[in-house]
DNA sequence: CGGCTTTGACCAGCGC
DNA sequence: GCGCTGGTCAAAGCCG
């Protein structure tokens, strides 16, 4: 076993641990949501808590709720990496012994439910670049090789076309331009579908072709801005965790995961429980 | 030495 | 058919 992958799993499972650690203090800490004032107003009469504290609670209940969906991203994003780790480790038993720890952890079918359809095989992404930075090269979470680059008529700066290289048979491409209208944007054009799973940070892309079994054939997702929610902000997030400098994913990738999440009706379920459970939580502390 | 980037050439599609 | 434009190819050079 790659004693790289065993050390990456190890922190992996230490961030996965915080991270969950923090959405359950989160979860305890929290009072109520705006969405649910009625319960609150309810608890409020019961209480009789003034309505300057009630409007008090609900700017911070606010406030707690955006910290949870910032925490919650990358939890899903730890949680989708772990997973795809624990599925690619060997038999080592010790290795074993980790990922039945990390599976007793979680609901691993929660987690393997796609998050959303999308037939769209051509989507746009965003990336907050330096201005004074001329390369066209964005972070993704992927691979690729650069096959050509032309200066196109409606933009001066000039248009990169990549390849996914990780796997030699992946047919997606990507075209990179910096934006006409900000200089600090580049929007990265991805088409197609990748057939891989999602390279772990720092992999080299095989120097021969690997045959691509069956279930290696396992595309990631249908979205590719997706998979880079997956992929490359999962990666960002380990880095961020990993380094010093805590990095901040762009507005349009929060916006864009969290969109994803409160799709999903079980990250509604599983908010409408951690709700439930504050909201028990307190009326039992104050019945004590 | 293998992989990647650069860059000019080439090709296909489209409008006139 | 011609010119324009976007997309791709492939040889040369660079780099670790």
């Amino acid at each position: 076993m790659d004693t790289r992958v065993d050390t990456s799993l190890d922190l992996r499972i230490n961030s996965f641990q915080n991270c969950n650690s923090n959405v359950m203090d989160l979860r305890r800490d929290r009072g109520g949501f705006a969405e649910k004032s009625q319960e609150v107003g309810t608890l409020q009469q019961d209480v009789g808590v003034s309505m300057e504290e009630f409007r008090r609670m609900s700017s911070e209940n606010k406030k707690l709720t955006e910290t949870l969906n910032v925490v919650l991203l990358g939890y899903n994003a730890l949680h989708s990496q772990m997973i795809n780790l624990a599925q690619g480790i060997s038999s080592n038993e010790a290795m074993e012994s980790r990922k039945r720890k990390f599976e007793d952890y979680i609901d691993l079918d929660f987690w393997k439910r796609p998050t959303e359809s999308v037939k769209s095989r051509t989507s746009v992404a965003y990336f907050q670049v330096d201005p004074s930075d001329t390369s066209l090269v964005v972070k993704d979470g992927y691979q690729w090789r650069k096959y050509g680059q032309k200066v196109t008529r409606d933009n001066p700066s000039p248009r990169a076309y990549f390849k996914c290289s990780f796997a030699p048979s992946c047919p997606v491409k990507k075209k990179v331009q910096r934006s006409v209208d900000d200089p600090s944007l580049l929007v990265a054009t991805y088409e197609g579908e990748h057939n891989h799973r999602c390279p772990p940070q720092g992999a080299k892309p095989p120097s021969v072709s690997p045959p691509i079994s069956p279930s290696s054939m396992k595309p990631s997702n249908q979205n590719p801005v997706l998979d880079f929610v997956r992929c490359g902000f999962s990666n960002l997030a380990m880095k961020s965790k990993q380094e010093t400098e805590v990095g901040t994913p762009p507005q349009f990738l929060v916006q864009e995961m969290v969109s994803s999440l409160t799709r999903d009706p079980n990250f509604t379920a599983s908010l409408a429980e951690a709700i439930s459970g504050a909201m028990l939580d307190r009326s039992r502390t104050q019945s004590w």
